[in-house]
DNA sequence: TTCACTTGGTCTGCA
DNA sequence: ACCAAGTGAA
């Protein structure tokens, strides 16, 4: 591909962006602006205008399916061996960068990447082992805390304590941070963190990968943490005669990770830091269609602090976006599904097609319609391959034969499949283990007379602890002669797992799964270079999403919003908008929750590029419980000129229809007025959950609001008397 | 002492 | 609905 071919059919704005000398620059790019376009474009730009060869690139993404895009499509333009690139997420990158100088970073070779869900036991297992209080410190909010102070890049030994309860905290992260140590395990901070320190420790060694990377590329550059963004700077060597170049993309109105520890000010400390005199703003959106982007613009309008930007489209108002307010969750997914088939038999691919969520236990009642209609759909996020608990078995087995002191590991699988070690010989191992200070596989070696001794067992059958101690010295033995492929189908056989499964009733799909990792073994062996059995475990923790069957095919793409960030399709339908839902009740106790929440809601509807769907229910299954939701405010502050309200019937909520009728939803039966909309909500002062109580009828819950002016009622559910609809005009509610 | 079964509390988002 | 703790039987 030719330079000015290259260049072809990109705005000036995007054509600068590319062609920029040597220096950092900060891209302001909107939604659908054409940024991994740019990014990937400047790459190959780079390269082949021969400012710096392969090598010199490093370049950061946040998910690893747009590390994969990213790579795809600089391959497809040049003719290059990608592995020279350095392209991944900060987590992949940095695990490279452990794994090659783990013994300059302190870690030993087998070292292990714990998951959230890994992290989480551990630290469970340390407040149960220093008898800490778990209502007073949940064990989600030391790891928190933990994690906090890691992206923060601060060690316990800085971390400053000003009460009783963080004082406590601390406890718990030093404790933490020794059986981490102890185990050889690492979780996403430390690698982040481990990597940071390495560099910064090693004056040769950060020298060495200076001199390499000459063009740092950031994507999303919103959602870095502290740490991150220090590592960075200390890649880049500001100020240093041989600094990088360090090209970051961004848009302050997208960044969603705050929760994780992102931190949008990295933007302003970038401009700051690396004396950045160009800002660069891509503006002109090539996705959507009118209505949907000055739907998106009005809605982000509501958040203060905002770095400032303005999308435009040269394209026509397009269609206007489509609201349905369904009585619950069923009719809600059953609206969809017909929605679903009317455009798929226009031609639309359902790849086409986005069905979005808040959080992942809404998709439980979309894929039930989803699969009754006989719609092929595909769940992104949510409970992932390498998260199944089988899965996770099976791991764990493998992590031993990698690392028998892997504690963790060892705790789950020593009794599962049940062999007959329960809490008290388990407690016996651990006082051991604590007394002598080693490892719990350590202490049931020596329980057992040594591996030596182990191996001459003849007696059989073994029970207890004896046999588990035969069955991972046999393993480990077997490892050095099988291929991975085939020491994963032995660990399967002889751990007992499929036989567990076999014999289990409704667990068809655990042994296909069982299977599948084999399978993801086999195709796994090609791409390893070196330890294969490690890597392989690395790639199990930081690539978790990526493994699902049935990918080839035409489906429905189901996943959460922030899954959806970056992604692009014909249609989106956006489920769930409802108070409590979206914004998420945990959201509004938090300082700039809502923001956050309106920023999501900006990402979700930003993804469409003709047509979206807005829905909320009125009654959904929540918990167990059947919840009585108001719509969202993001609604609301949705212009009425760019919606059309789709209305199945007017009075849903006492006769529960379900939406079966494909005719009728096409046409709009109701144009809901503005007016009516602010009703359903407390403009009038009731809300709904509300007790009040009523003159003859006593005391009561709102469950549901209609109408507006003199017309304005709500039902309420009654203690004595039961359900009622009550003009607002007439029933005098008081509240109590 | 272990294991299978019941029960009660919990549930955002993610590399 | 899903997981941790509790309970009774072998």
């Amino acid at each position: 591909m030719t330079t000015s071919s290259l260049l072809s059919n990109l705005n000036p704005q995007q054509r600068e962006a590319i062609t920029l000398p040597h220096q950092s620059v900060l891209v302001l790019a909107g939604a659908g602006s054409g940024k991994t376009r740019v990014l990937t474009t400047r790459i190959v730009y780079l390269i082949q205008s021969g400012q710096v060869n392969p090598h010199g690139i490093l370049a950061v993404t946040f998910t690893n399916k747009a590390a994969k895009e990213m790579l795809t499509r600089i391959t497809s333009m040049l003719p290059i061996n990608p592995r020279g690139m350095w392209i991944g997420t900060f987590h992949g990158l940095c695990h490279r960068m452990l794994r090659t100088h783990y013994q300059d970073a302190g870690l030993p070779q087998a070292f292990q990447i714990l998951d959230s869900a890994d992290q989480l036991a551990l630290i469970k297992r340390i407040l149960k082992d220093l008898s800490a209080d778990d209502k007073k410190f949940p064990p989600r909010q030391v790891q928190w805390f933990i994690n906090n102070a890691k992206e923060s890049g601060l060690r316990a030994a800085y971390v400053t304590i000003d009460d009783v309860f963080s004082r406590h905290m601390l406890e718990f992260y030093q404790a933490y941070e020794q059986q981490c140590h102890k185990e050889g395990a690492v979780d996403f901070a430390e690698l982040l963190l481990r990597c940071y320190e390495l560099l910064s420790r090693n004056e040769i060694l950060c020298q060495h990968y200076r001199e390499r990377f000459n063009h740092i590329l950031v994507d999303e550059f919103q959602d870095t943490n502290p740490l991150q963004y220090k590592w960075l700077k200390l890649l880049a060597g500001t100020g240093a005669k041989n600094a990088a170049a360090v090209f970051v993309v961004g848009d302050d109105d997208q960044s969603i990770y705050a929760f994780r520890g992102a931190y949008v000010g990295n933007m302003k400390d970038f401009e700051r830091d690396f004396g950045i005199t160009k800002i660069i703003k891509l503006e002109q959106n090539y996705r959507s269609h009118g209505n949907i982007l000055d739907a998106a613009n009005a809605l982000i309008e509501n958040n203060s602090e905002r770095l400032g930007k303005n999308l435009w489209t040269a394209e026509g108002r397009g269609e206007p976006l489509r609201v349905f307010n369904a009585s619950n969750d069923f009719d809600e997914a059953a609206f969809i599904v017909e929605e679903v088939k009317t455009l798929h038999a226009e031609g639309i691919d359902l790849s086409k097609m986005a069905l979005l969520y808040r959080s992942n236990a809404q998709s439980r009642v979309l894929e039930h319609s989803l699969f009754n209609a006989a719609i092929p759909y595909r769940v992104y996020g949510g409970m992932r391959f390498f998260d199944r608990q089988e899965i996770k078995h099976a791991l764990a087995y493998l992590r031993l034969i990698a690392n028998p002191d892997d504690d963790s590991a060892l705790l789950r699988v020593i009794n599962f499949p049940a062999r007959g070690i329960g809490s008290r010989s388990l407690e016996q191992l651990q006082n051991a283990a604590k007394a002598q200070g080693s490892s719990l596989w350590a202490a049931a070696l020596q329980k057992c007379g040594g591996e030596t001794a182990m191996l001459q067992e003849t007696q059989r059958p073994l029970k207890g602890i004896a046999k588990f101690v035969f069955l991972i010295v046999t393993m480990r033995q077997n490892w050095s002669t099988l291929p991975l492929p085939q020491m994963v189908e032995y660990m399967l056989t002889h751990s007992e797992l499929l036989a567990h499964y076999a014999k289990e009733r409704e667990s068809a799909e655990r042994l296909e799964n069982l299977n599948e990792l084999i399978n993801a073994a086999i195709s796994f062996v090609h791409e390893a270079e070196n330890d294969a059995l490690a890597e392989f475990l690395a790639h199990a923790s930081l690539e978790a999403g990526e493994h699902q069957a049935g990918s080839g095919q035409d489906a429905l793409q189901l996943m959460t919003v922030h899954a959806a960030k970056g992604l692009e399709f014909h249609t989106v339908f956006l489920s769930g908008l409802e108070e409590g839902l979206f914004p998420h009740e945990n959201s509004l106790n938090e300082s700039n929750g809502v923001a956050e929440e309106r920023r999501l809601m900006y990402v979700a509807m930003t993804r469409a590029r003709r047509r979206l769907y807005l829905s909320f229910t009125q009654s959904r299954m929540l918990h167990g419980q059947t919840r009585y939701n108001i719509a969202s405010r993001f609604l609301d502050e949705i212009p009425q000129s760019c919606l059309k309200w789709l209305q199945p019937s007017p009075r849903s909520m006492s006769t529960p229809s379900y939406y079966s009728n494909s005719t009728e939803h096409t046409a709009t039966k109701a144009l809901r007025s503005s007016s009516s909309i602010s009703s359903r909500s407390s403009s009038n002062g009731w809300r709904i959950g509300q007790i009040v109580m009523h003159a003859k009828f006593g005391s009561g819950v709102i469950i549901n609001c209609e109408g507006c002016g003199s017309d304005a009622r709500v039902q309420v559910n009654f203690d004595r008397v039961g359900m009622k609809w009550l003009l607002l005009e007439y029933a005098k509610l008081t509240t109590v």
